[in-house]
DNA sequence: CCAGACGTTGTT
DNA sequence: GTCTGG
DNA sequence: CCAGACGTTGTT
DNA sequence: GTCTGG
């Protein structure tokens, strides 16, 4: 029809009535981040009682595994499992739906017909040494690496779901909660990704609670981020230099050099 | 009543 | 499953 | 979140 | 532009 090859791009434009937009420098949403402490401070931060086997991740994408801290049914000890980021709510009816639920809105949790069922019962947090977060220009797509001052682990807020497809297909699968921004960050974006400080993890594990009070901006003065190795724009790119940081250099067509 | 959506982010 | 739009 | 695809027919 | 896969 109109597929040709070497001006696919004119071509597409053409095809789709494309605009020619032009980029403006701003940070988008967490859809990225790294756990990188070892099992033994999991255990440690969250209590578990026993230690898990885990290696450093510096690039954890929507659609992968990832590590999660729910309660063992039952009881209140907590217990590290992994689950699909993405959640599929329990009526879909397959799990395409998944990719497009990497993040849920904190104000509108108990009223979204996907998220309200996890919201009364279902909670979990989700470990991390730091998130990503993009500034586009012009020229390319800049990361950076947001993470406590201090560099340690914390956790977001987050919703999981059981899914059963057919023939006993099962799949437990999670979303991060999204809040307005903390004043650090505002200036490049208006919302932010749901940190739960550790002496509230029981209050939003254990779902008497109504939780809402929890779902706040962390505290500026706690958080840093810097501009990091564009490697990591690779989902399947997973190296340690993901989190490297390189100085900016302030014309877009000098490269990147790294500090250090 | 049935059919179809059910969500976030970002743009314009 | 449950809500909205027709 | 970003990167990469984005289509059909037929045949080997 | 918009969707899918990671």
């Amino acid at each position: 029809m109109l597929y040709i090859y070497p001006n696919r791009v004119e071509t597409l434009k053409l095809a789709f009535g494309a605009q020619i937009k032009e980029p403006r420098a701003k940070l988008t949403m967490c859809g990225r981040f790294i756990l990188t402490s070892p099992g033994k401070d999991l255990a440690e931060h969250f209590g578990l009682l026993t230690e898990p086997e885990l290696s450093p991740r510096y690039n954890i994408a929507p659609t992968t595994e990832v590590a999660t801290i729910r309660l063992e049914p039952g009881s209140n000890s907590r217990r590290l499992t992994y689950l699909k980021w993405g959640l599929i709510p329990f009526w879909a009816k397959d799990t395409s739906i998944g990719s497009n639920l990497i993040n849920a809105r904190c104000e509108t949790l108990s009223q979204k017909p996907a998220f309200r069922a996890a919201f009364k019962s279902r909670r979990c947090l989700i470990p991390a040494n730091g998130f990503y977060e993009w500034m586009k220009t012009k020229e390319r797509k800049q990361p950076y690496l947001i993470q406590m001052t201090n560099g340690s682990l914390f956790a977001f807020a987050g919703l999981w779901e059981h899914w059963e497809g057919q023939e006993n297909v099962v799949l437990e699968s999670c979303t991060i909660i999204t809040t307005e921004s903390n004043d650090f960050l505002r200036p490049i974006h208006d919302r932010m990704p749901v940190i739960i400080s550790s002496k509230d993890y029981d209050s939003w594990l254990i779902p008497k609670v109504s939780g809402r009070d929890l779902l706040q901006p962390y505290p500026s003065s706690e958080m840093i981020y810097f501009p990091v190795n564009p490697r990591v724009n690779r989902a399947v790119y997973g190296n340690p230099d993901c989190v490297e940081p390189v100085f900016r250099a302030e014309s877009d067509t000098e490269s990147l050099s790294l500090i250090d």
